[in-house]
DNA sequence: TCTTCCATGTAACGCGTTACATGATTTT
DNA sequence: AAAATCATGTAACGCGTTACATGGAAGA
């Protein structure tokens, strides 16, 4: 019914009513952590997901040049969100960038080697102190000890990425002592 | 110079000449755990590269009604690939269906909740048990000592997805846990 | 005065998926 | 007889990125 992008507007909209503008803003914000999208693509996804009956608008005052619009989710379209969540994980296409750089660690010399594991390892840090912060603010709300309050959502999402990236970071001292410890030629 | 999967193909032949039916073959088997393509991306790619200067092809023995084409990597391409991999990594779009899911799970009843970690688990429990047996073939192999072998780098990336992967797990059990300690309304 | 923020949209282009197309050999 | 394997390519379509476009208000 609606594709990857309309149900993570969705799954913002079943949380709060947005703007397209503010959806736009807490893709970057908020879920920026899982899923990405720009403005150009929310507008006409906005428009297909209301063609669909999944959302409804309402024009409110704003600065644009154009009508502002305020969406929200509608009956049926929580009931497509809640579908769309427990639908089998077909695993989809795997991408990822650092992981395939990695994988060609060995054409490098030793030190730019570590120098390569070094940057990996930093932004693991910086995530981590990113996540660690977001956190700390969500578990403050005692809303995010109920299951059915989204702030646990994002509580448990969060504990995820912290999870993972501690693991990361573990994986880099590892692959720093390999790369040491290796015999020499 | 070349695209991501251009890389991707690079960092395949840099290993091994080969057709463009065996990098097909190969995205799917080896390098499926971080990157994927598509035989119908793979040849026109190969086209671009060879365009480029990064590849050469040389014509052999086939059984396909066109003529079969073996590829090797050039010193300019092996080249490329090596400022490639040390490229700061500038953090792409991130697209995580999974982890989009979870975070509109408040909107499950608790059952369905449960359910639906359990499902994720065993995804990652099957995941898991892949990349052991993969590893294990790796690093009976002295070479993945040696950081200048390509199988050093097949065993750190595959130990990378092993600590990830135990991370989720630890981390679905734990979501287990908080679904249930969770106070009653 | 120039830039940034608010707020919405369209257009061009590139990458990825699915389907179409060919044709011999081997396996079920 | 039908399907899978080997082996290469093209075409149509959808999603995502970048750039273009508008225009008022607030701040540097």
């Amino acid at each position: 019914m609606a594709s990857s992008l309309g149900f993570a507007l969705l799954s913002l909209l079943a949380r709060q009513e947005r703007t397209g503008y503010e959806l736009s803003q807490a893709m970057r914000r908020q879920v920026g952590y899982f899923w990405s999208a720009n403005h150009s693509q929310i507008y006409p996804e906005l428009a297909r997901l209301e063609g669909g009956g999944l959302v409804v608008h309402e024009v409110i005052d704003g600065a644009g040049p154009r009508p502002t619009k305020r969406y929200a989710v509608t009956h049926a379209g929580r009931d497509a969100l809640r579908r769309f969540v427990v639908t089998d994980p077909e695993p989809g296409p795997v991408r990822d960038l650092e992981t395939l750089r990695l994988w060609s660690i060995w054409l490098l010399d030793p030190g730019a080697a570590r120098e390569f594991i070094d940057q990996v390892r930093a932004g693991h840090m910086g995530r981590l102190a990113a996540y660690e912060e977001r956190l700390a603010g969500i578990a403050a709300d005692p809303a995010s000890r109920r299951p059915d309050e989204p702030a646990f959502a994002s509580r448990v999402t969060l504990e995820g990425g912290i999870r993972v990236t501690r693991a990361n970071l573990e994986w880099c001292d590892w692959v720093l002592g390999e790369l040491g410890s290796a015999p020499p030629c």
